[in-house]
DNA sequence: TTGGCAAACGGAACGCCGTTCCGTATGTTT
DNA sequence: AAACATACGGAACGGCGTTCCGTTTGCCAA
């Protein structure tokens, strides 16, 4: 590894300035939308905020999920990376698949109306689709293979299909004090103990 | 109770021939459109194939949730009624909530997009919710505190929680051979369990 | 049978939204 | 400073839900 063909060439020549400006005021904006009118947010709206045109958008984003996965990448990296680290530090594995759905749901529960996107089939959520599986997928399945490991859960678990139904579980959470999805989603993980 | 007012007398007069024809072939229309493409199916679509104009569904059917409402009446009385059957004919009543959770899965899980439309917020769908829930949550309440009556089950679950929560996990089921909601709906069922 | 009227109809029209497209402006490089 | 590629803005388009109103149709009474 010598530090060959490092230093200050650029194969992909910098961007200009003001698209480099506009990027950074659409993620600005669309994060404040976002927070304020959900992820459902008219293109319009988040244009507006941001002192750009439309098509300004969506040459910087071709599409919504692009927008939303690069407003939230730093978050979900964080839930991906915290995995590992709760499987080292709690007492079983178990406990640490716990801690960690939990840190899944905290980060959905407070984006109004993402966990509805990330379940929408939609060809232009495949981006959103896959970004959020490729990346937590693999750090499920190891907290829930130690768990198997430890004889804890039932063997026929997977992190796939368990991570959607944590997501479906957390649609429209915060809309109605009567629907409470992180008890349900307590209740899913309770499901998967051996009996 | 004598049969005081009873007979020939219409305190509503009958609608005329062809709003009666029209709610019909509305209702057929509408049924056949959800089975292709799914309740999100655009309202000009259902009038072609009702061979009427879009003011006459409107006209019928205030809100979309109104016609799903309408088409879906007799299936969701069936799944509310088989619940008192199951209760008396299961050996425990927990194993009544499972086969009624079952009937309630298979409903949502054949009907393209239901599941999601029946989660959705929007005032338009309060319709759908009300009557929805009107009609299963005291079902599913009695089922609930017959078999915490019996042990079987944690005391603090509450009906309406649990059918949102089973309603969520199947949105997009059917769509991803990967996501089994009937398997994520068994383990939330078996994490109410007491342990 | 027919006249009149309320009920119901159809589809044009409106507004919102996502998306595309292209004439214009701006940054960068020589 | 000239010339070029890059990026911009917003008009324009198509699809959708919803409303509205001029026209038609069924019904009943005369």
């Amino acid at each position: 590894m010598a530090d060959f063909d490092s230093g200050s060439e650029q194969p992909v020549p910098r961007k200009r300035a003001d698209a480099r400006r506009n990027e950074r005021a659409l993620l600005d904006a669309a994060a404040a939308a976002f927070v304020t009118s959900g992820v459902d947010v008219p293109v319009r709206d988040i244009a507006v905020r941001a002192g750009v045109g439309v098509g300004t958008i969506y040459r910087h984003f071709p599409t919504r999920a692009d927008l939303i996965v690069a407003v939230y990448r730093h978050q979900i990296e964080a839930c991906a990376e915290a995995g590992p680290a709760l499987l080292a530090d709690s007492d079983t594995p178990y406990a640490a698949l716990a801690r960690w759905i939990d840190l899944f749901v905290d980060f959905l529960v407070t984006k109004h109306g993402l966990a509805a996107a990330l379940q929408s089939d939609a060809a232009a959520f495949q981006t959103l689709h896959a970004y959020f599986l490729d990346r937590l997928v693999p750090v499920c399945d190891q907290i829930l293979d130690a768990a198997v490991a430890a004889g804890e859960i039932r063997p026929d678990t997977n992190a796939y299909g368990l991570l959607r139904g944590v997501g479906n579980l957390c649609i429209g959470a915060g809309n109605d004090p009567r629907y409470d999805a992180r008890r349900l989603v307590d209740l899913l993980v309770a499901g998967l103990r051996v009996r």
